[in-house]
DNA sequence: CACATATAGTTTAGATTCTAAACTATATGT
DNA sequence: ACATATAGTTTAGAATCTAAACTATATGTG
């Protein structure tokens, strides 16, 4: 038997999409493409790889690559290969799509983020979520357990060491881990 | 600028896709396919169409009728021309398919129908959204606005005139409305 | 009744995406 | 030096998606 929750997210989830297939529409591209231009919006500069975009949107790496090839001929996205780690390649949105994924922003859900419960149930039915599959990764800084709040008001990640600032901490990073439950 | 509801539901959406189509490969069929199977099992007895299947999926009817026609093949599904109007075909499970929406809801976030007060947020955020969008539709009879009770502890939908199981009254109707806000 | 229009569903063709597997290249560990 | 792991690309074939044309039944209006 299928329980309440499950037929809300089932709902919210078609929802969501038939809205980025709309939006995608609109601006003449992909649907998984809205995906992964969004993606890059909101992630960190170590979480701006195709191999992370794999993990966070559950597609095999290969369909992830051809997609890519396709925002880069259409202009909506830019490589650099990584001086540290020759194997990555970093991605960076060019203004073409930041344009794009502002007036997508603006056309999903319009003043819904002034919803606090739903915000905080939301994000709690995550954490369940991931900590029940063991399906870490993905989620802000500011929630993450290796995230320290220094006395000066600024944070630092605490694997790499390095300060991040009030922008920073909240984007999406792939090796986020939330505070594990007991 | 993205704000942190569009995150939480964004990962809520790929975190959700991901799980139907790793469950969808143990069963050995297509995402869309347990989407389908899944809405079949969760809706009444108005609402098992094609055209209802396209508009809660947000796909066109020449895709839907397709991936019906596979799942009839593959024994999944019966399809019925319907005696009061003969442009509509009725749609039923298999007891086949009946045993794959089992395992599959056994597979999704175990436990999780538990989370009372997440599962009043989806609500209210669907809620909303529904309303802002004017994109009714969908939902269980217990939440619109046509559903009474009646003094015997049974309901009646007040738009057929039918009176409704507890059963009943917990699945899905294309018919749905919220109570407007005001 | 005749006609126009709306709705439910199917079919077709072409573009796109997805997956799986083989492949290149760089990093890491012993 | 070697085995193994990781990042990413390429390829081929299957599946899906969309859009538009099409059939069939219902409904509304003069």
């Amino acid at each position: 038997m299928i329980n309440d929750i499950d037929i809300w997210l089932e709902r919210l989830t078609s929802l969501y999409r038939s809205q980025i297939r709309h939006a995608a529409n609109n601006e003449g591209i992909q649907p998984v493409h809205v995906e992964i231009l969004q993606y890059l919006s909101i992630c960190n500069r170590y979480s701006n790889t195709a191999q992370a975009l794999s993990e966070y949107l559950g597609q095999t790496k290969g369909s992830i690559s051809q997609s890519l090839k396709l925002l880069e001929k259409d202009g909506y996205i830019e490589r650099n290969q990584c001086p540290d780690d020759k194997r990555v390649t970093r991605l960076y949105l060019t203004p073409k799509a930041k344009a794009s994924v502002k007036r997508i922003a603006n056309s999903l859900m319009p003043n819904l983020g002034e919803a606090k419960e739903a915000s905080d149930a939301l994000k709690s039915l995550l954490m369940e979520w991931q900590l029940k599959n063991s399906h870490q990764g993905f989620g802000q800084c500011q929630s993450c357990r290796f995230n320290r709040s220094l006395p000066n008001g600024k944070f630092q990640c605490g694997l790499t060491g390095e300060p991040l600032t009030k922008v920073e901490v909240k984007q999406i990073c792939r090796e986020h881990e939330f505070h594990s439950q007991s």
